[in-house]
RNA sequence: GCGAGCGUGGCGGAAUUGGUAGACGCGCAGGACUUAGGAUCCUGUGGAGCAAUCCGUGGGGGUUCGAGUCCCUCCGUUCGCACCA
């Protein structure tokens, strides 16, 4: 690039700049027209498929893949995609192969309902939806490797979802256990949580009931303490903190100790309780079991069994979600048999209450209600002892409290015996130790993280490949005979039974046991959608191969994932089942990482009308109406200048001509450079000082997912480029080619146009010269006490001297330094001079 | 209730992390070119004031030569989690 150094430019010529740009409105840009060429072009040419064996290298650009609906891709879905796709081109264009794939989440309860509705097999249904999809996919202009697309409802994929399944059971990762599932008894099925608002059925209103059904788990709480530590690991996780975060707060470690209180008339039974504050155990002056504990029958005296019966029942009939997070009213009964303080040697009776929860900790604690809030609520509606054991500074020991006091910084213990006037910190590792000489107390690590329960008693989803035979008990189905097929049945809809409906299909559901070949029953429930999609980046690079999930050397080319982008309401279940998945398989050794995914960003959430966009609010906006309209480049650059990539915000159409225009703009700036051939060679050094700015901002802003800034930048540049009446031809090539991640069929028509023949992706990304950064002038704003009162133009990095003497030259500054004394100096080079005044 | 975040013109949003608040875009106003313009091109656009100037980043207080940015406090709002002992 051959640069003509002009000087300064003087401001009193830049009156005179011309329009040098004439717009003639009609042989414009025509985005129907250059949209479909490149498209088709980059099918014909695999512009967007990467050697997947050779790549020098390899780049893998995930995005979280969609769900595809009836109604069709929605601007949400794209504003997600386009955000990752336009750090996909990104990479390709600084030198990376990239494997950019895309596929459906398809199986799942949402898809099941809808065909319910409907009355038509999701498996007709599913197609017609991911073909729309497809299209639309297609439409907005991402760099898909569409060899690679998939979708977790083909036999060809789910296949290996069961493959999954048999590797984990094999190697002891999958059991099954009897579990509360939330019960819809008028649609009569299964819901999930999120199903259940207020305990009630989100779709027809029914009271929710609580079922116990055998279900399959996966051991995710063995990996609580890896999951958790990788967290911290920056080699392996580059992951934004409100992702970590949620997922700190979901694995939930909290440290304690199990304590053990004797039943008062046998000392050989025992109530174990766990506790996070062993310090206070003094002031425990009663037990409480869930009405589920398995001692509860045998603690039962005969006087109490009538009441604790009802109790139980009553809690049974509630449904989980309503126990939890319904009522916070404590309610409870007593069981009639008293247990014994370890360290009080005090009677304290034992009771059982809802408030208590089965699987957490050991389903039993020990009451402290002066230093909880729960148990200071239940003491008080039942009149129970309340003993205080914690002191704030001023207290006194004796005092009687209006709530429970549960800070600890600066308290001490005091009804505490020999821990008397200790820190609760330090005591809860004395009072640990001293009960544990005794053998009452462990120290113990507990997690709020749960297994994961993967069964789903409905149609829709993988088989469970597992066989029940009389003789031979649970027995995996034999990977030769995978995939189980999910057969189809016209009447897929869920029955009263809680069983899911392939049981009613005996030429299905009776097969002979692999092992002796007796007649044998196969599973009926069918797997979670989230174990489809914990593995589905596995899957992708090898996704032709069909004698083996994934790949060795390809998978090792390519994963982990380089980066992934998806949405923040998957940041607990979907990214820790699958670093959960990815632990497991790296121990069998079919992969050689545990951490999936390098770099994760989550994307922020397009509202509409200050409302998630879903088809039951009526507020879905589809882009292919604007599209039609603007174009897919326009549409996905307006998108992206809307607001931060990582907030989101509310979508609203005005604006987008102002993209538009930005775009045509640009295109006559390329039919100027084309006309005026050599001639436009001219770049006077301001414009060539902003010019690296802007290319430095530009790569570091896309770098970082700062898109709306990166397209701000280089409106100002293209404004600048106009004033100075500039169309150097390397520099619009260089702008075309910073514009391509954004607008790329726009850039490859510009690239094309500018005399290429290969695509403007092949391109490399422009660099700068740090040292053409700076102008060598420099505006300094000069303020008097703090105040801005005007502003100096000097030679760059000009001594304080020369910057006040030019301050106090300018009337307009020097009025207000007028009778008095500068006291203090404070000088920033080529920013700012603060004259203090007395 | 707990945790995380946010609050800046008429609107979406910038602000090198303590240094010229409002970049960029929308909208709006005036003008130019036009048979016409919902196209395009100039110019202006935080508020008040004729002006000098003053006031301005949810409210109040503080630190500092200097605060949108840091600290305290209150209010509003969004998103998670939800009796986790």
């Amino acid at each position: 690039m051959v640069y003509r150094f002009a000087g300064p430019m003087n401001p009193s010529d830049s009156t005179s700049a011309p329009a040098a740009i004439q717009p003639d409105g009609h042989d414009g840009y025509r985005p129907d027209l250059v949209e479909a060429k490149w498209q088709a072009r980059w099918a014909e040419r695999h512009t967007n498929e990467p050697d997947l064996d050779g790549a020098a290298r390899p780049f893998y650009n995930l995005m979280m893949f969609p769900y595809p609906s009836a109604e069709g891709l929605h601007v949400g879905n794209m504003f997600a995609f386009t955000g990752s796709d336009v750090f996909g081109r990104f990479q390709r264009l600084r030198g990376f192969d990239v494997f950019e794939p895309i596929g459906y989440d398809a199986f799942g309860i949402h898809s099941e309902n809808y065909a319910i509705k409907l009355g038509i097999n999701p498996a007709e249904l599913i197609p017609r939806n991911i073909a729309n999809f497809r299209r639309q996919l297609t439409r907005v202009g991402g760099m898909f490797d569409w060899r690679h697309e998939l979708s977790t409802t083909e036999p060809s994929y789910y296949k290996w979802t069961q493959w999954l399944f048999l590797q984990l059971f094999k190697a002891g990762k999958a059991y099954k256990k009897k579990a509360a599932v939330n019960w819809c008894p008028n649609d009569k099925t299964v819901l999930a949580n999120e199903q259940v608002l207020n305990g009630h059925c989100e779709r027809c209103g029914a009271a929710v009931e609580q079922r116990f059904l055998e279900q399959w788990f996966f051991r995710i709480t063995d990996y609580a303490e890896r999951l958790l530590d990788n967290l911290d690991d920056k080699s392996k996780m580059d992951w934004s903190d409100t992702t970590t975060t949620a997922q700190r707060n979901w694995i939930g470690r909290s440290e304690g100790a199990e304590l053990t209180f004797e039943v008062d008339w046998d000392p050989d039974d025992t109530i174990t309780v766990f506790t996070t504050r062993p310090d206070t155990v003094f002031g425990a002056t009663f037990l409480v079991l869930a009405p589920e504990h398995p001692l509860v029958e045998q603690l039962t005296t005969s006087d109490q069994r009538h009441a604790v019966e009802a109790y139980r029942k009553a809690a049974a009939a509630k449904d989980l979600v309503s126990r939890k997070v319904g009522e916070k009213e404590k309610s409870g009964v007593f069981t009639g048999t008293y247990a014994i303080n370890p360290a009080s040697e005090e009677r304290i009776p034992v009771w059982i209450a809802d408030y208590v929860l089965m699987d957490y900790g050991t389903g039993a604690i020990m009451a402290v209600p002066a230093h909880d809030e729960r148990d200071f609520e239940f003491a008080t509606k039942y009149g129970l002892g309340i003993e205080r054991v914690i002191a704030a500074p001023g207290d006194d020991a004796g005092a009687p409290l209006a709530q429970a006091y549960v800070e600890t910084t600066g308290a001490t213990l005091v009804n505490s015996g020999e821990f008397d006037g200790m820190a609760p910190d330090k005591a809860k590792r004395a009072i640990t130790d001293w009960l544990a000489k005794q053998g009452l107390a462990t120290v113990r690590v507990q997690y709020r993280l749960y297994d994961w329960c993967i069964s789903r008693q409905r149609y829709w989803g993988p088989p469970i490949p597992i066989i029940y035979c009389d003789d031979c008990g649970p027995v995996p189905v034999p990977e030769k005979d995978l995939p189980v097929i999910l057969p189809a049945i016209d009447d897929f809809r869920p029955d009263d039974t809680g069983i899911s409906p392939l049981a009613r299909h005996e030429e299905w559901y009776f097969v002979p046991c692999p092992t002796c070949r007796k007649r044998a029953r196969r599973e009926t429930d069918v797997s979670d959608t989230f174990l489809d999609s914990a593995w589905y980046y596995l899957r992708y690079p090898s996704s032709e191969l069909d004698d083996r999930p994934f790949d060795r050397a390809r998978t090792a080319k390519w994963c982990p994932v380089s980066t992934y982008i998806g949405g923040n309401e998957h940041a607990v279940l979907h990214l820790l089942y699958s670093r959960f998945l990815a632990m497991v398989l790296q121990e069998l050794g079919h992969v050689a990482f545990e951490e999936p995914f390098r770099k994760f960003r989550a994307h922020g959430l397009i509202v509409k009308d200050g409302a998630k966009m879903s088809k039951s609010k009526g507020n879905v906006v589809i882009p292919d109406e604007y599209i039609d309209r603007w174009g897919a480049d326009s549409f996905r650059m307006y998108l992206m200048f809307l607001g931060p990539f990582q907030e989101g915000g509310d979508f609203r159409d005005a604006g987008i001509n102002g993209i538009r225009r930005f775009l045509d703009k640009v295109w006559h700036l390329v039919g100027q450079s084309l006309a005026e051939g050599e001639r436009g060679g001219e770049v006077l050094r301001p414009v060539l000082a902003k010019w690296h700015r802007t290319k430095k901002k530009v790569t570091d802003d896309v770098e970082s997912l700062g898109y709306n800034t990166a397209i701000a930048a280089m409106m100002e540049m293209l404004n600048t480029i106009r004033e100075s009446s500039c169309c150097e031809h390397e520099l619009v090539e260089e702008f075309v080619v910073m514009l391509a991640p954004f607008a790329p069929h726009f850039a490859e028509e510009c690239w094309e146009r500018l005399g290429h023949g290969t695509s403007v992706f092949d391109a490399r990304w422009p660099g700068y010269d740090p040292a053409l950064l700076v102008d060598d002038t420099a505006e300094v704003a000069v303020q008097v006490g703090g105040k801005t009162r005007g502003r100096v133009t000097v030679a760059r990095n000009a001594a304080e001297a020369v910057v006040v003497e030019a301050a106090r030259a300018e009337p307009r500054i020097a009025k207000f330094l007028d009778g008095k004394s500068v006291q203090k100096v404070v000088y920033v080079p080529n920013r700012l001079l603060n004259l203090v005044v007395g």
